[in-house]
DNA sequence: CGGCGAATTGAAATGCATCAAATTGGGTGG
DNA sequence: CCACCCAATTTGATGCATTTCAATTCGCCG
């Protein structure tokens, strides 16, 4: 690794962040940087678990798919946040990079034996499993019974939430809050369940109805947070 | 608790399992058998999060529901899996009994100290966690992309697997293997995210189509277990 | 300015939901 | 033992949200 922990923008909200400064030397040593540009995968599914990571910029997915192609986003990673799947011989989800990305990658075996050597650490991930835990199932009431409009009204807001700070978010305190989805239609489509068609079609319905602007392809402007929290069905 | 763990039935596949003697002394004082009798509910979302627990005997349901009342069920617990989600303070989903229960419950706090005093308890159970989050994220995939055909094949199978020992399950070596599903129509809906009608449509055409047969009205037969996989999309 | 992938828009098809009615079957009391 | 009852299930007819197929249009980069 170049870069040392002590520089690392995301080292506080990591799973790093449990260990001490030696402790953290030791981890350092058995780990190193690596750089993901957009598309790229660094993980298939049904391959061997070699490798777990810790993000440090940019955004990942995890995804699943049919025998016959169909394909489902199963999750988002923001930076900060652990990616790997400890304790298994095989990956069952592909990981791939939305955006160019920075990962601080760690051989599974020795990442294992850390885990065993710090309490803090394995309590922390288990923490954090439960939470994605509890996320993904809330997911599948999302996916299963919302609507369409109501999906993309929440994927719109959930976004707006976590990418402050990703991407350039311009959020004037009581103004409209604007920022760049950092997904295609097309994974948007993966991440919901639904065509690019059908995420089209209601991110125009919202544009029409002065819930939202959508400055260039990518842009988002909030203009009635409470309008898009009643259809994305919050009450 | 009236019945010691020596005679449990689940202990060996139980968490408990990673326990010793004398460690399951201790946990066995701070824990009571409680029956649930079919239907009955013992937490509800956005309750405050008071137990854990380790299932005996019966099928329990983790479910979850829109402001209007659409349901989806989250996940199924069998016999010897923990439920219960340390480390929170309320409860997000809501623990139902699909059939009359038995569970060996703890308060959640002092399972915690549990926990945090057995290193080996805590890595099986984040073992546990791990495998029931892949478990989770594939069922998105199910429930996004899979047609209602697909998924009631699949639950089918599912059900035949895990329920071998749950229900009376009369499996001759080479002939069909005939049990009882522990859930109703309704239930299956819940779980798959399609209605009553679909559920019961599809599995009269399987029925029609020489795959299954439905003796009464929980039992089930499968004639031809090839059929059924390609069905469910599994080629 | 021209090219090309991504996004939008339109029209038609379809799978599942919804609404409604008939049937089954397990349990109870006469 | 039988008749009845009620809830669960099955079956049928119709509607609609979303997919699918098919054109444009947009926006970015050379």
């Amino acid at each position: 690794m170049t870069a040392v922990c002590a520089d690392c923008a995301v080292r506080r909200q990591a799973l790093c962040g449990s260990l001490d400064d030696g402790e953290l030397a030791a981890l350092h040593r058995l780990g190193w940087r690596h750089r993901m540009a957009r598309g790229e995968t660094m993980a298939w599914a049904g391959a061997e678990n070699v490798a777990c990571a810790t993000l440090l910029s940019g955004v990942l997915k995890l995804s699943a798919s049919t025998a016959d192609g169909r394909e489902q986003i199963v999750g988002l990673h923001f930076p900060s946040e652990f990616i790997g799947r400890p304790y298994g011989d095989t990956v069952e989800f592909s990981v791939s990079a939305l955006t160019d990305a920075e990962l601080c990658v760690f051989p599974r075996d020795r990442f294992q034996e850390v885990l065993g050597a710090h309490r803090g650490m394995e309590r922390m991930l288990l923490q954090r499993t439960f939470a994605a835990l509890d996320a993904t199932r809330s997911r599948l009431l999302v996916l299963s019974r919302n609507t369409a409009a109501e999906k993309v009204a929440g994927f719109v807001l959930s976004m707006a939430e976590r990418a402050r700070g990703i991407s350039d978010c311009r959020a004037s305190a009581d103004g409209p809050v604007t920022f760049d989805l950092p997904l295609t239609r097309g994974e948007i489509a993966d991440v919901l369940g639904l065509t690019i068609e059908t995420v089209s079609r209601q991110l125009t319905k919202l544009k029409g109805a002065g819930v939202l602007a959508l400055p260039g392809v990518r842009g988002v402007t909030i203009r009635d947070p409470a309008a898009l929290r009643a259809r994305a069905g919050l009450l």
